[in-house]
DNA sequence: GCAATATGACACTAAATGGTTTCATATACA
DNA sequence: TGTATATGAAACCATTTAGTGTCATATTGC
């Protein structure tokens, strides 16, 4: 059911999908940007972009979804904020992702060295 | 036109879409994984995944345009291999957008830490 | 030349995405 | 109380995505 799954390190699929769509969107890795210099509510953060409050809107519930962001209603205001622990939590799992990934590269890039070596 | 960028490492907008578009689907982080172990022919990938070849086909291409991949047309084969050069960039780029981040996010919390010392 | 193979191209469908406008709701404040 | 503000909800639309099936094309090998 799942070939290929590199193993260790278990971060769950629909959680990637989650996060790598929600960061594969401009106007989202923006509002991230934004809100890595502190929280701000929804009209601040749709003030400066071309498009509707609710598009911006929308946007946001995306990052909230993937866990990218939180968002605390404070009377008619909703404020967001950055969630670092998950940052973190996608940081590590890439990291792992590309250790996976070069280290298999690596060991291929020295294969084909030895090969040339034996043709010499 | 475009607010809240992070200054320093220009990694085009564009790319980055296309990169991170292309990770987020399990179909495509399993065929990448597949292609850590070494190339393969379009059949080969195809074979254990339940979908039609033509369906993977497209998954390939979606990988392709995002340079995580290349193409090499061998006859009447077609091999495909991970592109590591261009994993790394991927790398170096998150790197350093988590870098800004929890740079940004760490003045914020010693900011709080030092509201809440003088509070008490 | 002919049959089998590896693959892409094309046309189609269902569902998701990224927008929009309009309306509802709750809160703040004069 | 009444009005302005902050925001979400719902309905709608165009485009893209992720699949499908069918057909075309090029290559290999008998």
């Amino acid at each position: 059911m799942q070939p290929f799954t590199h193993g260790g390190r278990r971060f769950d699929d629909d959680r990637l999908d989650a996060v790598l769509h929600a960061l594969a969107h401009r106007t989202r890795r923006m509002l991230l940007n934004r809100l890595a210099a502190g929280p701000a509510m929804v009209g601040e953060l749709a003030e400066p972009i071309d498009m509707t409050r609710v598009a911006v809107s929308k946007h946001l519930r995306v990052l909230e979804n993937a866990r990218l962001i939180s968002r605390t209603i404070d009377g008619r205001v909703h404020r967001c904020a950055l969630r670092p622990e998950v940052l973190q939590e996608v940081e590590r799992w890439l990291a792992g992702y590309r250790e996976f990934w070069t280290e298999k590269l690596n060991a291929l890039a020295r294969f084909a060295e030895d090969g040339n070596r034996n043709k010499a």
